[in-house]
Parts: structure tokens; C-alpha cells; sequence
DNA sequence: GTCTATACGACGATAGAC
DNA sequence: GTCTATCGTCGTATAGAC
């Protein structure tokens, strides 16, 4: 089999770099063609189903990308407070400090296909039971849990939009420090 | 002067319909021709700016909106937690129920032309400067309410994306619950 | 002020050479 | 597997009649 130039990791990467910064519609094949540096013609060799199957292939790879940067350090050694701690760590720079919108909420609106848009429901769910895990551990109920998680979640995603409209990183960067109150109820 | 077929209130009011549900790129003119029932070229005319014209006095009337929404029953009578209330029920209402997008999200991704974005930036400097206002009145200092306002706004609008992801509403609707705690500092 | 008709470039997508 | 070349459609925007 002839080589390819470029990984499928890599061209995923760009695609997803593309796809978080201006979202699906924005995102023409002319311009997805120059970020990767593949004709579009061979965009469709590796992505038969057009720029449907590359957003769903951005999202089930964020989905994957998601699981070392939040499931991992949640599964890994140490106290909740410090798995947690590795976790904020780790999104803080996947979200490179809140100027990288997520891709939740970048590939939610628009004309996206139902196939991303069942993969985004799945990462959401991923996520919200991760973080509900970690609340049952230190002893909230199922459903205290699962609210603590879902606030969690919503606090970094609308961090990350008031980032986006305003430049001001801030708020981000206080989404993560309350991360543990939302979370395992620290005071 | 001849007769208008629609207002500009009501034309304004369905592109604002739109772009919340879809976003700026997504929203076509062939689209948008449709939603308010005029041709293309009677937008043109309304709207010599094109579809950047449009997204700006789309967001140039939600933020009226929310002067009615949020700013209105903030500055009346009543107790702090009386007024927020007052405010929580509007935003339920605006929102509907978190089935609908903000704007602040929706227009702030893709190919919105910069004065948009201003206005966007300024609605959201407005948003956050009621809030602190309150959270003022009730003893915070001037940074923490600050950050108690953007914190609120932050928790709204990641609810809303988690609910358009999701398609649950609850977590939009909790976001209402804990707006007294989060902006207050009710207990 | 709204309409029909149209310009024309960009869009997503395909064909076929190498 | 990538390329050049091209398809047909839809995009934004305009011209001019009424």
C-alpha cells in the first residue's frame, strides 16, 4: 500500500484544530484543504463520506483524546482532591487556557451530521459520568452526583464562551480552581 | 413612504430566531429569505451591510432584549433575592426552557463580521455589570462581585450548550436554581 | 419597498491521470 | 494515495421592473 503523506492522527489533529476554532460551517473544504495540506480530492480518499464523516471522525477522536486528558488521571492513584487536581491540570492546556473553544459546543450548532452529533452526546455522557465517579466517591448519592458533574461540565463550557466572546481568559482559569468545590463539595 | 410588509421589529425578531438556532454560517440567506418571508433582495434593502448587517442588529436587538430581561427588574423594587427571581423567570422564559441558544454563543463562532462581534462584547460586559451590580448590593466588594457575575453568566451559558448537546433541560433549569447562591452568596 | 431575474464566485463533491 | 481538472449547485450580492 503507497505511503501516506500525512497520518490519520495528524490530519485529524489539524481537522479538529480547524473545527474548534471556527466551527462546522465555517470550516470550507478549501480552507480544511490548505490547514492540512491535502487536495481536497484526497481529503475524500481518506473521508468518503465528505466533511460529515471528518467532523465525526474530529469528535470520536476527541472523544479518545478526552479519556487520557480526564477518565485516566480520574482511574489513576491518589486522593480524589489529587486526581482531580491532574485532571484540571490537564485541561487547562487541552483548552490551551481557555483561548480553544470546545468541541461540545463548536460542532453542536449548524449543519453538523447526526453521526457527530451522536458521537458529541456520547463524549458528553463519557465525561458526565466520569466526573459523577469521582463525586460518588466521596460519598454524594447517585443523583447529587450525577448534578455535581453536569454543573461541573457546564462551568468550563461556559467559561470557555464567555472567553470566546470577551478575550478575557479568566474565567476559565476559575472554572478550573472551583472545580473541586462543584465536584467533592470542598469548602 | 411606502408601506413596510413586515416591521422591523418582527423582521429583526425572526432573524433573531434563526441565528440563535443555527448559528451565523449555517443561517443562509435563502434560509433566512424563507424565515421572514421577504426576498432576498428586500433583505438587501433592509440590509445594505448584507448578512454581517443582519447579525449585527440581530445582536443589537437581543441586547435591548435583555436590557427588558435582566437589567429592568434588577433596578426595581423589591429585596436582592426578590429582583433575581424576577430575573430568573425572564431568562426561563427568553431561553425557553434552555431549548433555545444564546446569542452570545451562537454568533460568536464562524465568519460574524466584527461589528457583531463588538456588540457581543459589549452585550456581554452589560450582562455581567447588572450582575455585579447586585452582588455589590449585598456586600461583595467590587472584584468578587465581578467574579460572582461572570461565574452566573458562565453557569447559564454552558447549560445551555450541555442542553443543546444533551437534550435534557434540567441542567439549564438548575443553572436558574443556583443563580441566588452563585451571584448572592445564598446558602 | 418588494418583486423577478441574474451575475458570478465559492461551495461540496467527483473523475481520471499518475 | 495524491494530484489536476471539472462538475453542478448554492452562496452572497446586484440590477432593474413595478
Amino acid at each position: 500500500m503507497p505511503a501516506r503523506s500525512l497520518t490519520d492522527t495528524d490530519l485529524v489533529d489539524r481537522l479538529s484544530g480547524l473545527f474548534r476554532d471556527v466551527g462546522y460551517d465555517a470550516a470550507s473544504l478549501q480552507e480544511i484543504s490548505a490547514v492540512v495540506g491535502l487536495q481536497k480530492s484526497s481529503l475524500y480518499h481518506r473521508f468518503p463520506g465528505g466533511k460529515q464523516e471528518m467532523a465525526s471522525a474530529v469528535v470520536q477522536a476527541i472523544a479518545l483524546r478526552m479519556g487520557d486528558v480526564v477518565l485516566a488521571p480520574l482511574a489513576g492513584p491518589g486522593t480524589p482532591a489529587q486526581r482531580l487536581a491532574a485532571v484540571a491540570a490537564n485541561l487547562a492546556e487541552f483548552y490551551e487556557g481557555g483561548r480553544r473553544s470546545c468541541i461540545l459546543e463548536a460542532l453542536s450548532i449548524g449543519t453538523v451530521g447526526t453521526d457527530a452529533g451522536n458521537r458529541l452526546r456520547a463524549g458528553a455522557l463519557a465525561w458526565t459520568e466520569a466526573f459523577a465517579s469521582l463525586a460518588s466517591e466521596v460519598g454524594a448519592d447517585a443523583p447529587t452526583a450525577r448534578v455535581r458533574a453536569e454543573d461541573a461540565i457546564a462551568a468550563i463550557e461556559g467559561a470557555l464562551v464567555l472567553v470566546r466572546v470577551t478575550g478575557e481568559t479568566a474565567p476559565f482559569e476559575r472554572a478550573l480552581t472551583r472545580l473541586p468545590q462543584i465536584l467533592l463539595g470542598t469548602t
